[in-house]
DNA sequence: CCAGTCATGTAATACCCTATAACATTCGTC
DNA sequence: GACGAATGTTATAGGGTATTACATGACTGG
């Protein structure tokens, strides 16, 4: 009836225990829910059953928080993807690594926005966690693409790999524009894709030669 | 001093004569300086000179006003690809097009960012102004696909070629994960996507004779 | 032309949320 | 076990949203 768990490790009413964690966490629910303006300082402190003022020892305002979502969710989504593929499989990696996106991309509509919500990550500074949480994420990508290519065509598919998921993500959340092309289904879409880009990986591990 | 031309057809004080164009372009403004949280029907109102109530009276709230601020934008948006595409030039349309659509995207990151905001898309009623704004966009993509191909492929490819530059404008906001691949030019990435489509769509069309 | 009605604008207000300041309690450490 | 740092509380100022009741001007038909 307290809630959510009020405390960590010290038993007592007026120290929460770990308030910083409890607050992302909370926090990152509303933003699934509602969207990065579903969350407030307010309802957060009330619904965690301390003080309205409590979480400004935490955070100096709410997109600090938010920032600090958006890292939890990169890792989040770092750590399912690297869960989800199978290195035994038959199926390409690049492929896996495509659906897993995807997947976790509807899964997670506004949190997947928060992500790339451009200030956030615009505004986090050069060592930040965001930052650097974010800049691993590409990493993962990077890794599936790597035949022998040189470093800057195997970053150059990457790229344009990633854009792809991206852009895929954020549009099939909309229904990729409803009226007109519903019928083409995004696991079609993106199956093409990873054909695409495996044939020109090839090709141009081949001409390397 | 009256701020911006407080009347349009009325010379009288009390009705401001074009309220709500006024508000929906003030707002554009403040979405391109500070993002959609920037926009306050307070401000709004005070800038205009008009009580803060007023607005109320053109929308039901900040978001609807919002709406209607994308749904210009999207027009905004199909004219100034209509007016950059030059039909009698040497250059493939699909790379106008492309090269369009990233100026046009960097060139307003935010309010590009609210056009494609899921929220606004998603409660879109069917017939709504936003809703055949943002229709029409697509149509512009899909007229330059268009070899004799069969209509669901034509789709497929548009959707395909709209989906990656979707994803780099929203990237390329973000300096493309900065440190790691910056060396990699945007218009550069453009021209090898454009020319990757137009292979496929060649090859797509050779088949099918 | 003028009476009535609708659209548009104003004033006043209730409410919620953010953020800060001043004070309280506990933890950890020497 | 006393002190300082961390964490939490109460109180409050300030700003923004949205609603209600009222005012003004525009438009229309007889």
């Amino acid at each position: 009836m307290t809630g959510s768990s009020p405390a960590r490790k010290a038993p007592n009413a007026y120290h929460h225990g770990g308030l910083r964690e409890a607050l992302i966490e909370t926090a990152m629910g509303e933003v699934e829910r509602g969207g990065p303006e579903a969350v407030g300082f307010s309802a957060l402190a009330k619904s965690l059953g301390v003080s309205q003022a409590a979480p400004y020892r935490h955070f100096a305002d709410r997109e600090e928080l938010l920032a600090a979502v958006a890292a939890k969710a990169f890792r989040t989504f770092g750590a399912a993807f690297r869960e989800m593929i199978d290195p035994t499989a038959e199926t390409s990696k690049l492929g896996q690594i495509a659906h897993a996106y995807l997947d976790f991309g509807l899964r997670h509509v506004e949190l997947y926005r928060l992500m790339y919500a451009s200030r956030l990550l615009q505004r986090a500074p050069v060592g930040s966690e965001l930052y650097t949480a974010a800049d691993a994420s590409f990493d993962l990508i990077l890794e599936s693409v790597n035949p022998a290519l040189d470093d800057l065509t195997r970053r150059r598919f990457a790229l344009k790999f990633w854009t792809s998921m991206h852009g895929i993500v954020m549009l099939a959340e909309q229904g990729l524009l409803p009226p007109k092309i519903r019928r083409i289904s995004v696991a079609e879409i993106i199956d093409e894709l990873v054909r695409d880009t495996e044939l020109a990986i090839a090709t141009a591990a081949a001409d390397r030669e």
